[in-house]
RNA sequence: GGCCCGGUGGCAGAGUGGUUAUGCAGGGGACUGCAAAUCCCCGUACAUCGGUUCGAUUCCGGUCCGGGCCUCCA
């Protein structure tokens, strides 16, 4: 286990960074809040699972073996407050004349799709909530037996008042939001941050998805997936519980008082709760309700690639609230591909690395284990700089994951002088390792990706590019550099090779990505 | 209205009580017909006003601006 540097990690509960100790030192537990399936994951989204994945990558880095639970919503939520609201899922199913669960199926196919692009390595399980009613009505059954809810007209309530130290991890000011203009909901709770456990359907209208249950047929409310399955999958204590900063206040609160009624004590479930950031656009938050957002196929449609996006995301601290442009994605971009020539340029010079550069991958083959034997393999007689550079690597993510500081040393040794290629492009192998960047596995023209809006077609780029050849050939530069420049303006950067002419897609130059 | 969190060079974004990352963009040079790629060189920025201090971008307070939560939300 790597512990010349102790990992630290931010705790919201208590808002301070703090050593990290597990539970089972031979294996974390660590349950990450998951997506609601009723639309595509915007990139804000994305930022969450990114995050998680971090944070998994740099534990099984540390030496630990990681349990890793995501959990997929997908049962219907309301949109507003109690009867006056619409289900999520149901405005889906109806907007798209599919039946729920279809809407369901189809958002968790794309979202898995989205985490694999994104090199987000598999969690332990996924568990989506409607594999779990039953545990969750039984849960509340015993948060009924033990005095914990009440019943509205419609549904179970959970009685805050009932736990202690309601709202410490969000810092809730309890007496603040009674006065509040905003707090909504059944104006007879007891509390105003009481929440539901089980919502009743409708007298008059039947959902798709709806459940038997001792308070009437309905659903369960949304905290109650969270709390049931991180319990029964890894206990009623485990080591960290990761979120958005939204879940801050009220889900991970609520999350937090079901665990401490159903436990009868005053545990509050994780030991760790983190929370990532919001990345945001000059208008504020990306918003899956309202509609607006991005998603990483449109990222794909404008020909940028999703390790682009996701060494955007690496770049600045979880902590951070991080603004999305168009110009620092392209500039991202940029980065990444420089980094990529320069690996292969390594890799010209590094002799033969067949023998050990597919250690760098096999972090996937595994649901959660250690990778002490892929770094050690890969930093196997290291010495000098490349091996202090692990060290830097080791400093910088055990600080409350520094991917910035990482990749601030990830640049400087991918271009260090006087060093040796192959030693470079092991210590590099295990930064990918931690990062998940896949320099080593990807090529520089892996990043080039046609964007969907590109009209003109490869044929006739050919001929151009035949049409520049012959005119070089004849000493016409001016009409050689005319051809070059009418087809940067299409999209089509070209470049002038020993082999010959090359061409590549160029992510469409738009002033800036517009919301859907 | 209440609570929480930020404001760093052209852009993104680390970090720090005194030596001030990294990337992109930009400028100069080498190379190249010109580009691209590569190599060398170049940037004292820390919202604002006070305070503490020998010294503050870093600590404290006010102001202004931005963001989040209080309702489903990563």
């Amino acid at each position: 286990m790597t512990q010349k540097h102790p990992l630290r990690l931010f705790n919201s509960l208590g808002r301070e960074v703090q050593d990290f100790q597990p539970i089972d030192p031979r294996n974390v537990r660590v349950y990450s809040c998951g997506p609601t399936v009723y639309n595509y994951a915007h990139i804000g989204n994305l930022r969450a699972y990114v995050f998680a994945d971090t944070l998994r990558r740099v534990l099984t880095f540390k030496g630990y073996n990681v349990t890793h639970v995501i959990n997929i919503t997908d049962v219907g939520h309301l949109t507003s407050d109690a009867d006056e609201g619409e289900d999520k899922m149901e405005v889906a199913a109806s907007r798209e004349k599919k039946s729920i669960w279809d809407i369901a199926a189809h958002y968790t196919a794309v979202f898995k799709d989205d985490v694999r692009r994104l090199n987000i390595l598999e969690p332990s399980h996924w568990t989506p909530a409607t594999a779990h009613i039953q545990e969750m009505i039984a849960f509340a059954r015993d948060l009924d037996q033990g005095g914990y809810l009440y019943e509205l007209e419609d549904g179970a309530y959970f009685d805050t008042a009932r736990v202690p130290d309601y709202g410490k991890l969000g810092l809730l000011d309890l007496e603040g939001q009674e006065a509040g203009a905003r707090v909504a909901g059944p104006g007879d709770k007891r509390n105003p941050a009481d929440f539901a456990v089980w919502r009743k359907s409708p007298e008059n209208s039947r959902r798709q998805m709806e459940w038997h249950s001792p308070w009437g047929v309905g659903a369960p409310g949304w905290h109650l997936e969270c709390s049931v399955m991180s319990m029964k999958y890894l206990g009623e204590r485990f080591d960290i519980h990761t979120g958005g900063i939204d879940h801050r206040q009220v889900h991970h609160c609520n999350e937090i008082a079901q665990n401490q009624g159903y436990t009868r004590s005053e545990k509050t479930g994780a030991n760790w709760w983190m929370h990532n950031e919001f990345l945001i656009m000059r208008d504020g938050k990306m918003s899956k309700s309202s509609g607006k957002f991005l998603t990483l196929g449109s990222l794909i449609d404008q020909g940028i690639h999703p390790a682009v996006y996701r060494l955007f995301l690496l770049g600045a601290s979880y902590r951070s609230s991080l603004e999305f442009t168009w110009d620092a994605l392209v500039g991202v971009r940029a980065s990444l591909r420089r980094m990529l020539l320069r690996v292969e340029d390594l890799k010209a010079r590094a002799g033969d690395t067949s023998q050990w550069i597919k250690l760098a991958t096999e972090d996937h083959y595994s649901s959660g284990g250690s990778l002490s034997y892929l770094v050690e393999r890969l930093t196997d007689g290291l010495t000098g700089k490349p091996a202090d550079y692990i060290d830097k690597l080791d400093a910088a993510v055990s600080n409350d994951l520094g991917t910035p500081v990482a990749l601030a040393h990830l640049n400087e040794l991918l271009f260090a002088k006087k060093t040796d290629p192959a030693d470079v492009l092991r210590a590099a192998a295990v930064y990918d390792l931690v990062l998940g960047l896949n320099l080593l596995t990807m090529s520089p023209r892996d990043l080039v990706i046609r964007p969907a809006g590109q009209t003109i077609d490869e044929a006739e780029i050919e001929a151009r590019l035949a049409e520049r050849t012959e005119a070089r050939k004849a000493k016409d530069f001016a009409r050689s550099d005319a051809i070059r420049d009418e087809l940067e303006a299409m999209g089509v950067g070209i470049m002038d090779t020993p082999q010959g002419t090359l061409f590549e897609w160029l992510p469409l130059a738009a002033t800036d990505i517009k919301p859907e």
